[in-house]
DNA sequence: GCGGACTGCTTACCT
DNA sequence: ACAGGTAAGCAGTCCGCG
């Protein structure tokens, strides 16, 4: 196992120099390099206490890698430039002595030199001699507009040497900091010291022991070739967080009527026309400062903010911005929730306009995103708005990613309402309010004892990427990133995305929707009913499982090796090598094992302190993140490693794992009642019974099939991914049933959350007959509202459905909402994608209307009541019940 | 000219 | 900018109907 190393270069630092200091005697000497040392903005530290890596740049004026680390006790960033020489390159097919024959390349300013090497071509499963072709500075790989390497090689190759040959470029497209972190095996969010002016990893004796004893207990029968992985994972994983000092920033900016429309103008962060009247600051020691503007006509009023609350008045906007400059240079954290796009680029462009240099703005603009010179900008919006935290991580407690939607959600805590405009408030107002942002901006960061900034530093860990880009990407380049560091470490030459699919990019099932590229999940037909006692059995990380298990990977599917080809995948004509494990089997493979044997049940252990349990509980999700998306990602064509056929194969694999299951639960003689993809709803199975199937699959297909859960009774429908169920503790669980959608009106959402509850409290099938008396009723009650129109309000009717794009976009069918949202927008309201349309359905032309446009009597109940009866009716015909009947139809009327 | 059968589009959900 | 499968409602089209 040694010539494996942990995930940080080793080659600086022997098993003999691990430090054993713990911090306690580290913090003067930490505090004095922090007290009033400029280090971080001139020069390279020459030594540094244990500090955590946080962020890697390209430094433009100094050529070379940047990396910002942490100090936890002085609680400052230092940035620590290489020592190596490190710099970029791209690979290349064409020999040496070719290249040098072409001018534009040996020409180039930017050209460094040439050099050869063999890297491992997993594709064909040999080595292959490739050109590295070193370069001066990174723009000059991929990104000047007048010709860059990666272009000009293939443009001048066949103009010198006419067209003999293929030319190929590879490593061209990943950003230098990255290929830096790549080739220095460098561990984003660990903990380096910095000793003669040299970047160290270090390890603690105690956090050795603390990993070689979790392998020991958890992972004796691993399977050989992962328990490496496992340990490179765990080693990055056990490591603590530190604390991480903060501060969340709002501004406000002064927004005008415009005459012509009647509504605010948006001020526009590029333009950065108006002035910004107030700033507020809540860092992690619990200081809070509000910043306002000192303007005319602002009626003075009572400020009336908490004692505790700073509040400062400036006289002129320049000056307010310096300070908030100073401030925002003070912190290592600043947190925002939608900085990128508007407070620190507004800040950036207001203090250009009042003739800030430069140097003065501690702000460094890109085209998305704004970063800091001094510290990490962290931009809320973009993390919570990523999709895989939104439902993985955070289980879709917010739908819309607004500050008050997410606080709401996360907190239980709302933006402040006001009813004016920003320009109209006074003092004590504006203050109020844009502090209540920061306020829940920064909780935003804190709730669960820092849940969100652990689960950065995770994530960071796990992807090797700086912290800002792994807050501001997607989850398919996270996995990207620590697929290519793996890579690097095994000297494989990184394919191009064309090079894998002129290779395997085949699929050969027919999905069953259409304009899919194969076939996916089986779900199975549910006996619709009550059931009582029902466990549902499912395998722990069915897709993860079967890329360890069976070995896939882009080189592994349909490999170039003949006596592979009889390792077959079922349902399709692919097979899978037997000899090599593949990188993706292997990286997959271990974070699921880490994350179902350890990480799990660590987090639900009761037995350890609330501290460490939240800890693990961060990883534990963190990696579920992470496992969720890594087997669709070989189905996106935006994925780098790209490969149909392993998604393919891992789904057809799926259907395999669950039809046999099915077939052995019946041999058992366990009733099954449903099963969608990794799941298997069981009708009153015996202990043994489970434990039988249980043993199967572990001997027959190596995977872990559990119970999940047990519900009392389950009433399901006939429809697939439509039930009810209710748990022994009384929760209820509702699954794709309409009454629990969040586009139907209140009034129906309402009425269906009632008959849930009285759901929840049957406990026999006795109980019953009672229950079915009471839901009866809620069906007539909520029947006769509409009948009689006795809603309380439009808002109970109101349908809430969200614009896919924008409304003049839809050319081929318009939608109700869309009809809607044209209302809207001839009214003067800009809609976009992502907008949700509020609208009722109406008597006349075109049937819907925007609620705050449309009155009672326009309403057509008739529409309402058609949506009743198809919402009721998917559990209604499973309880035996028919809505007709209950609100009083004869059957003769039905037809009348 | 109109209604029913059908397909396609769109959204929201499940795993 | 992770995948495919399912349900529902509605828009739009085609066809038959003396």
């Amino acid at each position: 196992m040694d010539e494996f190393f942990s995930g940080v270069d080793k080659s600086n630092l022997s098993r003999g120099e691990i430090l054993q200091k713990e911090d306690s005697s580290k913090g003067q000497e930490a505090a004095q390099i922090g007290r009033g040392n400029e280090l971080s903005e001139t020069s390279s530290p020459r030594t540094l206490p244990p500090s955590y890596f946080i962020s890697a740049t390209y430094d433009g004026k100094r050529r070379r890698a940047a990396i910002k680390l942490y100090e936890p006790l002085s609680r400052r960033i230092y940035t620590w430039y290489d020592t190596s020489g490190h710099m970029p390159y791209c690979y290349t097919n064409i020999p040496p002595e070719e290249l040098e024959k072409i001018e534009r390349l040996i020409k180039h300013p930017g050209f460094d030199h040439l050099e050869t090497l063999e890297l491992y071509d997993a594709l064909l499963d040999r080595k292959v001699k490739v050109t590295k072709v070193v370069a001066k500075d990174p723009l000059a790989i991929g990104g000047l507009p007048r010709g860059c390497i990666r272009d000009i090689i293939p443009e001048e190759y066949p103009k010198v040497f006419g067209d003999k040959r293929e030319v190929k470029v590879w490593e061209a497209a990943i950003k230098y900091y990255q290929c830096y972190i790549y080739d220095r095996g460098l561990a984003p969010g660990m903990v380096y010291e910095v000793k003669d002016g040299e970047l160290l990893p270090l390890w603690y004796e105690k956090h050795e022991k603390n990993v070689k004893r979790l392998l020991e207990e958890h992972f004796k029968d691993e399977p050989e070739d992962l328990y490496k992985y496992v340990e490179m994972w765990a080693r990055l994983l056990e490591y603590p967080a530190p604390d991480f000092r903060r501060v969340a920033v709002d501004i406000e900016v002064f927004s005008p009527w415009v005459e012509a429309t009647g509504l605010l103008r948006v001020p526009d962060p590029r333009e950065a026309e108006y002035q910004i009247i107030c700033v507020s600051f809540v860092d992690s020691e619990g200081l809070k400062r509000v910043l306002l503007l000192k303007r005319e006509d602002v009626k003075e009023g009572l400020l009336d903010l908490p004692p505790n609350v700073l509040v400062e008045f400036y006289n002129s906007e320049r000056d307010l911005i310096s300070a908030v400059f100073r401030t925002i240079s003070d912190y290592p954290f600043v947190i925002t929730f939608n900085g990128d796009d508007f407070d620190l680029r507004y800040l950036f462009h207001r203090a250009e306009r009042l003739g800030f240099n430069r140097d003065e703005i501690p702000i460094e603009l890109g085209r998305n995103i704004c970063l800091l010179k001094y510290g990490v900008h962290i931009d809320l919006y973009r993390f919570f708005g990523n999709r895989s935290i939104q439902i993985y991580a955070f289980s879709q407690k917010y739908r819309n990613t607004t500050l008050d939607e997410v606080a709401q959600a996360l907190l239980g805590k709302a933006k402040l309402e006001i009813t004016k405009p920003i320009s109209e408030l006074t003092y004590g107002e504006l203050a109020r309010y844009c502090l209540r942002d920061s306020e829940i901006t920064f909780e935003l960061t804190s709730f669960n004892d820092d849940l969100v900034m652990k689960l950065l530093l995770a994530l960071t860990r796990i992807s090797r990427m700086p912290m800002e880009d792994v807050s501001r990407q997607g989850v398919s380049r996270w996995i990207r990133s620590f697929m290519q560091y793996e890579h690097r470490r095994r000297g494989m030459l990184i394919p191009n995305k064309e090079d894998i699919i002129a290779v395997k990019g085949k699929t050969a099932t027919k999905a069953i929707i259409k304009g899919k590229k194969y076939k996916g999940a089986i779900v199975v037909e549910p006996k619709s009913g009550v059931h009582f006692n029902v466990a549902v059995m499912d395998f722990q990380s069915l897709y993860p499982s079967i890329i360890k298990v069976h070995n896939l990977g882009y080189q592994s599917i349909l490999c170039p090796h003949p006596e592979c080809r009889d390792n077959k995948v079922p349902d399709t004509p692919h097979w899978v090598c037997k000899k090599k494990r593949a990188l993706e089997s292997a990286l997959i493979g271990s974070l699921r094992d880490l994350r179902v044997r350890w990480y799990k049940p660590k987090a639900k252990d009761k037995g350890l302190p609330k501290e460490l349990r939240n800890w693990y509980s961060v990883i534990q999700s963190a990696l579920k993140v992470i496992l969720n998306a890594s087997y669709g990602v070989f189905g996106a064509e935006t994925f780098d490693l790209y490969c149909p056929p392993v998604a393919e194969a891992t789904a057809a694999i799926g259907r395999n794992v669950i039809t046999r299951t099915i077939d052995k639960a019946r041999e058992l003689g366990i009733e099954v009642l449903y099963g969608d993809t990794d799941s298997l709803f069981l009708k009153n199975p015996t202990e043994s019974q489970i434990e039988a199937l249980s043993e199967w699959a572990e001997k027959e297909l190596q995977l872990e099939l559990d119970v999940d859960k047990v519900y009392r009774y389950t009433v399901l429908s006939s429809r697939k991914k439509n039930y009810l169920g209710v748990l022994l503790d009384g929760s209820i669980d509702v699954k794709g049933l309409t009454g629990k959608k969040r586009h139907i009106p209140l009034l129906i959402k309402k009425a269906f959350d009632e008959m849930d509850k009285r759901l929840s409290q049957v406990k026999t099938p006795a109980d019953f007959d009672e229950a079915l008396k009471d839901i009866r009723k809620i069906v007539r009650d909520s029947y006769m509202k509409l009948k009689r129109r006795e809603w309380d309000d439009l808002n109970e009717l109101a349908f809430e459905v969200v614009l896919g794009k924008a409304p003049r976009a839809y050319h081929k069918t318009t939608p109700q909402h869309v009809k809607a949202a044209i209302i809207l927008e001839e009214k003067g309201e800009e809609l976009k994608a992502g907008d949700t349309i509020r609208f009722v359905k109406v008597v006349r032309e075109p049937r819907v209307k925007p609620v705050k446009m449309a009155s009672d009597v326009e309403i057509d109940v008739d529409e309402y009541i058609k949506y009743l009866r198809s919402t009721f009716e998917q559990v209604l015909d499973a309880l035996g019940l028919e809505f007709d009947e209950i609100i009083g139809l004869t059957r003769l009327e039905q037809f009348m």
